[in-house]
DNA sequence: ATAGGGTTAG
């Protein structure tokens, strides 16, 4: 029986769209939708969230302009201007909303809070900011708490940002703080923190003083910005004060509580997240996501595995979080073998998942599958995804394949910061220096801001081309110009900049004149320049502080016994030998290989003759490692060494042009068989050398790990499809 | 049907 005028077709087909989209089926969605004859208005909203939400703009604006006036409505403006907030496009974002409000349509919460997320992006935040704030006041009263909350969160955003004066922010923020109609815990949260970031905490500990009720998130954020300025004793103080008089946390709601544990695990309170979470009376899968991710981005990865398996539910989220946290962390096997896993239970990926799949390959060298996933991406229409994009340039440039690199990046539809950071470390870490400088040139003419990662790669790459005149001006730009200042990862690389060039003097100068104690990353820059340098006081000094800080460190004690041999201090050298066996550090295939690299320098340096050095022999033995000098080079003292010689195994290190020569000078024997060490932090990097090697060497190298081999050919390299 | 949870660079 039909009602007439109902068509039940037609309802059920607009319906589909949203399974076939859910399902990640774009292309079937997208067919569909043109043969219904009259789609409603929720199956171009939901076809415009899907083209938004994998970054395919234009699609998702057509659909939008198709769409005729009269069926518009609130929800679909949304979807679209969502779309533009989450693609980084702040000024379009605001630009569809203005268009939405002169044609009579009402913005609504959703409306602001989706507007407010894109304008934090951009560069003139504070005027557009402050017209939106008019707008929500005009609007009248009728908003949620949860919009002001937005409004004051973009105020606090741009007062902390280097672009615009703070001073007048923080004010402008402090006046919507108190006309707003309500004010929650996430309200105090955000302006007491607004104003840690600003450093002012008596401002933010006169306003936590000021509260009527006590509430335990407000304090503990308080407690936090203490602690992050180093304000210990007043932090211990205000946290006895709280167990005795605030309210406790456990009984907000489902959202308060999930924006909560984002903001603990974000500013590096991954444990007390936990305990929110374990105290939820009502959770969802938003809550485990964030769990998740705290695990993931603080690097418990063995937690994270736990955490993961123990999930009452999935989604596509949750899948990506762990496939990208076990590539980050070195485990691209895992991450891959979960890649397949997603797949095979049903989940389509989406284009972050791709990008995790991506990372993994180039941590493991294998440039074949990733030109598999990438030829994928596009014919799933993900090739305009930022994400995605962004890690093939990663990945082409880690496996040595910068033309590739180059290509993706020159044909991306939209860069950002990430890309040109990515672009710059491909042409630093293939000994490009000169070029990666210019690039970086080139991204502060396209109006780009640099970031800290931006200014690690670019001191790398002055380090690495020898350039201490332009590192001193970056480094000091870097504060003045962007407002970033440096953090310990900056100063090392200065460091080693500058003993590199043998500038002893002004490095000690900038150790003493940093604003924290200089940690393991400082000493270890020192030290390596003080070993090329044959500084051996001075490095002394740094191992010895090393020593101290990182004890637990495998090739700390094999750096410093080396210094004391090399300078005759053989009794140091005893005792830092016996304190080594007694930890029982232990040479296993698992362990650094730097550290084998070290002893063997004790015999180049030192008296081959010496009772210690015999015991390193010894040592050595002991672990099925006969140990040959093949040859070094006089200037660099690199030393190649290889295993049994009746396994035909060979171990390369990562220092990519120094193994490609001393590789040469081996001649290596027909079939042999190069075993890569796996914790060597970017096998990219050794299949670089190997590639070279290949070339230089003019014969086929064969690599064989645990599952598969990779076969270089005259710089070119295949591997067995073993996924 | 729209938000809150993610991704890529050292």
């Amino acid at each position: 029986m039909i009602v007439s005028g109902f068509k039940p077709r037609d309802h059920i087909l607009n319906r589909l769209i949203d399974v076939y989209c859910k399902s990640s089926n774009f292309s079937y969605a997208h067919q569909l939708f043109d043969q219904i004859p009259k789609p409603d208005i929720v199956a171009r909203t939901t076809l415009i969230t899907a083209y938004s939400a994998i970054g395919n703009l234009t699609l998702a604006r057509k659909i939008f302009n198709e769409t005729p006036l009269s069926m518009r409505d609130t929800v679909c403006y949304n979807a679209m201007i969502t779309g533009y907030s989450r693609n980084n496009d702040g000024y379009a974002s605001i630009r569809l909303f203005c268009e939405m409000r002169q044609g009579g349509f009402r913005p609504n919460d959703f409306t602001y809070t989706t507007v407010l997320s894109g304008v934090a992006q951009i560069v003139d935040a504070e005027k557009q900011c402050q017209q939106l704030h008019c707008a929500v006041v005009k609007s009248g009263t009728g908003f949620a708490t949860s919009v002001w909350n937005a409004l004051l969160s973009v105020y606090v955003r741009c007062a902390s940002s280097p672009l615009v004066s703070s001073s007048s922010l923080m004010g402008e923020a402090r006046n919507l703080f108190n006309e707003m109609p309500e004010r929650d815990e996430l309200s105090w949260t955000t302006m007491i923190t607004g104003y840690i970031r600003n450093e002012d905490l008596h401002a933010a500990r006169e306003l936590l003083d000021g509260m009527d009720e006590r509430m335990e998130v407000v304090w503990n954020a308080m407690i936090s910005g203490y602690a992050h300025h180093n304000s210990f004793q007043e932090a211990l103080l205000l946290f006895r004060k709280m167990r005795t008089e605030a309210k406790p946390t456990v009984d907000f709601s489902l959202s308060v509580n999930n924006t909560l544990l984002t903001l603990y695990y974000k500013c590096g309170k991954l444990d007390e997240a936990r305990y929110i979470f374990n105290n939820m009376p009502v959770k969802d899968l938003v809550s485990w996501n964030a769990i998740l991710s705290g695990y993931v981005s603080a690097g418990r990865i063995q937690e994270a595995k736990s955490f993961f398996k123990e999930m009452p539910e999935r989604s596509i989220l949750t899948w990506t979080v762990m496939i990208s946290g076990l590539a980050q962390n070195g485990l691209g096997e895992e991450a891959m073998t979960l890649f397949n896993q997603m797949r095979s239970e049903g989940f389509e990926p989406c284009d972050y998942a791709f990008s995790g799949a991506i990372t993994s390959c180039a941590a493991l060298g294998a440039l074949e599958h990733g030109r598999q996933l990438h030829a994928q991406l596009i014919s799933l229409g993900f090739d305009s995804s930022l994400s995605a994009a962004n890690a093939l340039i990663t990945m082409y440039a880690r496996c040595g394949v910068f033309k590739d690199a180059n290509s993706v990046f020159l044909t991306m539809p939209c860069i950002d910061s990430v890309s040109w950071n990515a672009m710059i470390a491909a042409l630093a870490q293939h000994g490009h220096g000169v070029q990666a400088i210019d690039l970086f040139e080139q991204m502060l003419k396209a109006d780009i801001l640099p970031d800290r990662i931006t200014f690690l790669i670019i001191l790398s790459a002055c380090s690495h081309a020898g350039l201490v005149k332009e590192g001193r001006h970056y480094f000091s730009s870097m504060r003045v110009c962007y407002g970033i200042s440096p953090d310990e990862g900056h100063y090392a690389r200065m460091i080693d900049l500058l003993c590199r060039c043998g500038e002893f003097t002004e490095a000690k100068g900038l150790i003493e004149s940093m604003p924290f104690e200089p940690g393991g990353p400082i000493w270890e820059a020192l030290l390596a320049g003080c070993r090329t340098h044959g500084n051996m006081d001075l490095g002394i000094q740094a191992a010895e502080r090393l020593f101290e800080l990182v004890p637990q460190h495998d090739g700390t004690y094999i750096l410093l016994s080396n210094l004391y041999a090399a300078i005759g201090r053989w009794d140091d050298v005893a005792k830092v030998r016996k304190l080594m066996r007694d930890r029982g550090v232990k040479k296993e295939p698992g362990c650094s290989w730097i550290d084998v690299e070290n002893m063997v320098h004790v015999f180049l340096v030192g008296d081959t003759e010496h009772p210690e050095v015999q015991a390193v022999y010894k040592y050595l033995e002991q672990l099925g490692l006969e140990m040959r000098k093949l040859g070094y080079l006089p200037d660099t003292k690199f030393v190649l060494h290889d295993m049994e010689s009746e396994h035909k195994e060979y171990s390369l290190s990562t220092h990519s042009e120094k193994l490609a020569v001393a590789f040469g000078l081996m001649k290596l024997p027909l079939g042999a068989t190069i075993r890569v060490f796996k914790n060597l932090r970017s096998c990219g990097d050794c299949h670089t050398a190997i590639k070279f090697m290949s070339r230089v060497v003019g014969r086929d190298i064969i690599v064989r790990d645990a599952k598969r081999f990779h076969h270089f050919r005259n710089g070119e390299c295949s591997c067995g499809n073993y996924w």
